[in-house]
DNA sequence: AACCAATAATTGGTTAACCAAAAATATAAA
DNA sequence: TTTATATTTTTGGTTAACCAATTATTGGTT
């Protein structure tokens, strides 16, 4: 019975697309700088709607490897046909991200983001930085969680950075962060009150302009998260 | 005359809609989990192409604030209102990367992601890195400019780091890093002889897995680039 | 009153059609 | 023959229409 089942495409339109534009770069039948045939020829070679292909133009466009120009056409990008291959190779093979990598980036992008804001930080970043504590505070003594205000003191922590790149990384990662820690909202009392003062431990030494200070604060600070949701984690699974 | 101008309105119709959803949100109309009107009804309401609102959607998606589901609806995440308010500003006030912050953060993406490589890396890793290292080689000593191949050598060694999130990121950047750097592709036989140098370095540290040699090997190396990059550039404007 | 099945309305997914701008081509004048 | 201009074609941008799956509603049965 089982074997009348067959294997689920997991692959998306938009996927078999690029798949399609990389084997005519490979083919040598498309080469860098050229003009992409129109998105109306692609739709109708592909046999799919013509959405699908500006989906997936748009999408190599974002990762610099197409340039479409309104009214005019998309062209290869000028790298070389390896680089092409290399980056579309890429892009195809862009995997769920896991848990433990999401949280090692994240606790590496904020050190570096808290160093950089204790030494750039401006007088408006340490007003902005004092009222999202605060928010935070009054929440979490309300309610005992605050995952959200947590996470905007976090980014205005990276706003203060001054680096823009790494303000925008630490955007794209936020959503998968929250959907992680969504299942441990709970604080207990002790917890919540360790967390403020971490917080405000951390907003004292980007005031000292102490980068080596507020990295270790940080360092700490998020090692405690960590391992308290693995402990939470632990205990759900345990009560399930 | 000059005045005659209006000022161009740079707000894409996208983002329109995002500061519409986002009033909608601030003054209580739409509350966390709830389902937001549907596509059609958004879009007639704001007198605009469903596409639009389509896109707009799917990029509040992918900051993981709302959440939509085939044929049934979208909804608005479960944060707080709070958090909701300035996740969504801080999507609408997403700026172009400078090169400055650009720069800063590969640096340190690379050398996380080279001590990473060097604790993780497998024995398939070194074989992809050999191989990636020996096209840099022959490109760079045949045409003497290999930015590319440069480029997937250092991606390689973030997949060799096991970090999805970390090669995504680094992916995320890399056409920003190739717009910045096309213009100095050209080096002479010095520097091509040092920098392969340096690669070889990097590999080596890795194959004998030592995080703090690469570190520093890493660090020494894209300090080079950077510097190089400065001096070209002065170059080319002063050649303009 | 509660439950269930059939049907109608609504949803996001997908495709096709329309639009103005740009490019290519044909045509006419020099 | 060359150049300038008018016209047709092609382009991506935008909107409207269609589809299958889901949900809400309704009517009847227990």
């Amino acid at each position: 019975m089982l074997e009348n089942f067959s294997e689920i495409n997991v692959e998306t339109p938009v996927d078999k697309i690029i798949r399609q534009i990389k084997g005519l770069i490979t083919s040598g039948q498309l080469e860098p700088g050229d003009k992409l045939p129109s998105e109306r020829q692609l739709a109708e070679r592909l046999g799919i709607g013509r959405s699908y292909v500006r989906d997936a133009i748009r999408k190599l466009e974002f990762y610099g490897i197409l340039k479409t120009m309104p009214q005019s056409g998309t062209i290869i990008s000028g790298l070389g046909i390896t680089a092409l291959e290399g980056l579309i190779s890429d892009v195809l093979a862009i995997e769920e991200t896991d848990f433990a990598s999401l949280v090692e980036t994240r606790v590496f992008l904020e050190i570096h983001s808290a160093s950089l804001a204790a030494q750039r930080r401006t007088a408006d970043d340490l007003v902005a930085l004092k009222k999202a504590l605060l928010s935070y505070e009054e929440k979490l003594t309300k309610e005992n969680f605050a995952v959200e205000e947590d996470l905007l003191f976090h980014l205005k922590i990276a706003e203060a950075s001054k680096n823009k790149v790494l303000k925008s990384l630490m955007l794209i990662i936020t959503p998968d962060i929250l959907n992680s820690y969504s299942n441990l909202k709970v604080c207990n009392t002790d917890t919540v009150k360790k967390t403020i003062d971490e917080h405000r431990n951390i907003l004292d030494f980007i005031t000292s302009q102490d980068p080596i200070g507020v990295e270790r604060a940080m360092k700490s600070h998020l090692n405690d998260v960590l391992n308290y949701s693995r402990n939470r984690g632990l205990k759900n699974s345990t009560e399930k």
